[in-house]
DNA sequence: AGCACGCCGACT
DNA sequence: GTCGGCGTGCTC
């Protein structure tokens, strides 16, 4: 041990072996590559996994402890290094957990600490913020006059808020040379500005009294400490110290009083900030069919890592599979974690699992408050047996006892992130975590994606085994065609001592081939009911006839009866392709985003409402004109949303049908689902219309018609995956009805009814579909025959962007081998979003090869700093 | 992400 | 000549 820094300043700590005094970091700073060396303050323990706020540069910011040591490495000088500020979170990384972040970074090519920061709830990497306050002198008489306009506006802001006091980032985005005109304001003692610590979120407290000793009868308490001694005892001996206060009309000074005799006790008490929505009435297992019970009895003899495919119809149940598949493992003190695609969209699943394991169920999702979120986590902690629900990220919810892993809907788009890196999967990361953690990972689904399909096929042998495995594979797929992002921090991973965290997957040469996928199947519904008929109807036929109406013959019969019967029917229409622009009949122009290069959509949030223009890329929002801009004809019509468009053409023609309509525009507040499903539910309404968010987990067993008002908008689209989209999108659609007593109805409008994918759906022959789909991606190398990479460039400045993307272009190309295929670079679909110039690269590459085909940093070293680099690995999306 | 340092255009 | 723009680089 070393003091001779002059740091820790008592000797005693010499003597006191190896308390180590430098702790190596994660730094949350974008750009700050490496773990970064601290000094621990005296007193301060600190373990690997961490959290903790340090100072970096002239600010605040969280990190993670990776190691301690007593010696300090490489050419540090000890003069130089700074103290820990404070400890925010200790003890939470399991071991596992920590190498599923470091596999997720290392598969995805992101920095470690971008992983942490999506495992993590807000708040708690807080790093500090730099405000502004007008200073009390201000307010006399100094002239402004003398001041930049810039100076001026800052002014203005800050004088028309209540408090004066602004971050230095929000006065930046709401003045144009905002920093300059701050200078000259802080110069002319008009505002000053400081630093406001970090202050990461807390638990919420709350005053809580117990009774600890049942005084004698007449004793020395006044009558009044009697009877909050009496009240307090009838409520079991505990209450809320505001309750109490309220109840007996008291104030804290009695009870201080009783408490200094003895008699009670106040204390600070965690409260969870988990708001559970009304009570659910209880209920118990139902009765499984011959192929639940078959699944059920499969799942629950798996002991160990396995990857099972639960293949069930629209209707067959199988959440009552997974709750009887959690019972047994909550008995066990065992956790279960449930993925689903959004939770805002499925009150009813988390509503049925409330029912059951009342409140061992947490739901945690990014909708949740900072302190929901950091409360939920919390619990998650505790180590307790629960029931987590969530969308995709949390797939990274700390359970320690982790028994089992169910992803509902598998085949669903939105559990791969898009947006900001890591571009994860969650079934890739929840297959690792399965892993890791030795327990069960179930797939659920009436649409299997094609590569989870190919998998539990092969291992059924009833498809021929295929070159090799589905994409995002674990094991040695799991360094694909990428690098390793942290070249420094991995050489560290040797040492391994149980004193540091390894900042690498550890076990780089597990078993080569690992279990196939389990395939179970639930081939048809609960009660028997038949599958929902489908028909297709040839809209091009329906204007031969001269029918111009947006609803064939057959769904206006189908809905003209639907009220006549006393039953409920759902319209879908996807959005593309009809949500409407806004365009002048005169000239032809089209409003669009002046950010974006795409076409302002038609927003109208209620009746009698101002109706908006709005860029659902950058979210612009402006008024609509009144007349067109371009040639000020006041012939100058939106055409509604798609739903809306849906709505009015249905009142038209069916006036007394009560319709619900169900998009972004009805259900953007919270609770809207829940509410507008209810209302539909009760039978307030006879039809629901509405866009995608129909085809998610909505169970409502009324329902015997559905109607497809246009399919094709689904089919045209470019990504390699547009066919497989489709097809789950309609058959999830078309499963909405026919749940209950009596047999649905679905009437399916297609322009193409002669397209394969619509004939599939239409036999509801999964298995077709995806020989054919397959058949397809074989031939052209799409996934699951091929891996894909997507780089994506952007830039403000348009030239920037092509350059850079024709130089890393070439880089590659000269550096990768030939089976290494490369589409483009090319412009983005939409090339440009947020004032952002957008071009992308796409890289085919073989299932098995080449593991390290390339680094990234290296390539973003081609690119000038104005130039942004996103690696997606495993895209679904091109867009 | 901030903040500091360092090189090119419009002013006194 | 300077002031001040923001491109580039560093923070233990």
């Amino acid at each position: 041990m070393f003091l001779e820094s002059g740091a820790s300043d008592s000797p005693a700590l010499a003597i006191t072996d190896a308390a180590p005094s430098w702790v190596e970091a994660l730094v949350d700073c974008p750009g700050a590559q490496g773990a970064f060396t601290y000094r621990l303050p005296p007193g301060m323990v600190v373990q690997p996994g961490d959290i903790l706020s340090v100072p970096f540069g002239a600010q605040q910011v969280g990190a993670i402890a990776i190691r301690c040591t007593d010696q300090l490495t490489g050419e540090l000088d000890a003069a130089q290094i700074r103290s820990v500020e404070a400890v925010i979170q200790t003890g939470f990384f399991p071991r596992t957990y920590w190498q599923l972040l470091n596999q997720v970074a290392d598969y995805y090519c992101t920095p470690l600490m971008q992983v942490v920061r999506v495992a993590l709830p807000p708040g708690l990497l807080a790093r500090s913020q730099r405000r502004v306050r007008l200073l009390p002198s201000s307010q006399e008489s100094m002239s402004a006059a003398a001041l930049s306009t810039a100076a001026q506006q800052v002014l203005a802001v800050l004088r028309a808020s209540k408090t004066g006091d602004y971050s230095w980032q929000y006065l930046q985005r709401q003045v144009a040379g905002a920093s300059r005109g701050l200078h000259e304001l802080i110069q002319a003692g008009w505002v000053e500005h400081y630093l406001e610590p970090p202050s990461p979120v807390r638990p919420k407290q709350r005053q809580a009294v117990t009774l600890t000793a049942t005084p004698p009868v007449n004793t020395e308490l006044s009558l009044r400490q009697q009877e909050i001694v009496a009240v307090l005892r009838r409520q079991g001996g505990e209450a809320w110290l505001a309750e109490l206060l309220q109840q007996c009309q008291t104030s804290t000074g009695t009870l201080k009083t009783l408490a200094q005799k003895g008699y009670l006790v106040m204390r600070s008490q965690e409260v969870l900030r988990t708001g559970h929505s009304g009570t659910i009435q209880a209920d118990a297992a139902k009765r499984l069919t011959a192929a639940q019970t078959t699944a059920l009895a499969a799942i629950q003899s798996l002991t160990g890592f396995r990857e099972v495919l639960l293949h069930g119809v629209t209707g067959s149940g199988k959440t009552e599979v997974y709750l009887q598949a959690i019972a047994p493992m909550l008995e066990q003190g065992q956790s279960t974690l449930v993925l689903v695609p959004e939770i805002g969209l499925t009150p009813q699943l988390t509503d049925r699992f409330r029912a059951r394991f009342g409140d061992r169920v947490q739901v945690y999702h990014s909708a949740l408050s900072e302190g929901e979120r950091y409360d939920t986590w919390r619990q998650m902690l505790r180590g307790e047996a629960q029931v987590v629900i969530g969308t995709r990220s949390a797939i990274f919810a700390p359970l320690p006892h982790l028994g089992l892993i169910i992803l509902d809907e598998e085949h669903d788009s939105s559990l791969k992130q898009e947006q900001p890196a890591p571009c994860y999967h969650a079934r890739t990361v929840a297959r690792w975590r399965a892993r890791l953690d030795n327990c069960p990972l179930v797939l659920g689904s009436a649409t299997p994606s094609l590569e989870t399909w190919i998998r539990s096929q092969a291992a059924a042998g009833r498809r021929q085994a295929v070159g090799g495995e589905g994409t995002g594979d674990g094991d040695e797929e799991m360094q694909p065609a990428t690098c390793n992002l942290q070249p420094a921090l991995t050489s560290q991973s040797a040492i391994c001592n149980p004193q540091s965290l390894p900042l690498s997957p550890s076990s780089p040469s597990s078993p080569p081939s690992h279990p196939p996928v389990l395939y179970l199947s639930l081939p048809t519904r609960v009660h028997a009911q038949p599958l929902p008929a489908i028909e297709v109807v040839d809209m091009r036929q329906e204007l031969h006839c001269g029918n111009r109406s947006m609803f064939s013959r057959a769904l206006q019969q189908a809905l003209r009866s639907l009220q006549d019967e006393g039953q409920q029917g759902i319209l879908f229409m996807n959005r593309r392709g009809h949500s409407t622009f806004v365009s002048c009949r005169s000239c032809g122009y089209v409003v669009t985003c002046p950010h974006c290069d795409v076409s302002l959509t038609y927003h109208q949030p209620h009746e009698g409402a101002m109706p908006t223009l709005r860029c659902h890329y950058c979210n612009h929002i402006q008024l609509q004109p009144q007349a067109c801009p371009s040639c000020e004809s006041s012939y100058f019509k939106h055409f509604g949303s798609g739903t809306q468009r849906v709505v009015q053409e249905l009142a038209a023609l069916f006036p007394s049908l009560r319709i619900i309509r169900f998009d972004s525009d009805t259900t953007r507040t919270k609770g809207a689902h829940r509410a507008l499903l209810t209302r539909f539910a009760h039978g307030e309404a006879d039809l629901l219309v509405g866009t995608q968010m129909l085809t998610k987990g909505i169970d409502l067993p009324q329902v015997t018609l559905v109607g497809i008002v246009a399919a094709d908008g689904l089919l045209h689209f470019s990504d390699y995956s547009a066919s497989e989209r489709t097809f789950q999108t309609l058959t999830q659609v078309a499963g909405r009805c026919g749940r209950g007593d009596r047999a649905g109805r679905v009437i399916l409008q297609t322009y193409s009814p002669d397209d394969p994918v619509i004939q599939a759906v239409q036999r509801q022959d999964y298995a077709a579909f995806a020989a054919r789909e397959l058949h397809q991606r074989q031939a052209l190398r799409y996934p699951p025959y091929g891996r894909l990479i997507l780089l994506r460039f952007a830039s403000p400045n348009p030239v920037a962007v092509q350059t850079a993307a024709e130089r890393v272009a070439d880089a590659l190309a000269a550096q990768l081998s030939a089976e290494v295929e490369r589409l483009g670079p090319a412009p983005a679909p939409v090339l440009r979003i947020a004032n952002r110039y957008r071009w992308q690269l796409l890289l085919k590459l073989p299932v098995v090869g080449d593991t390290n085909l390339f680094k990234v940093e290296h390539l973003r070293s081609l690119c000038p700093s104005t130039v942004s680099l996103l690696v997606d690995i495993d895209p679904i999306s091109m867009a």
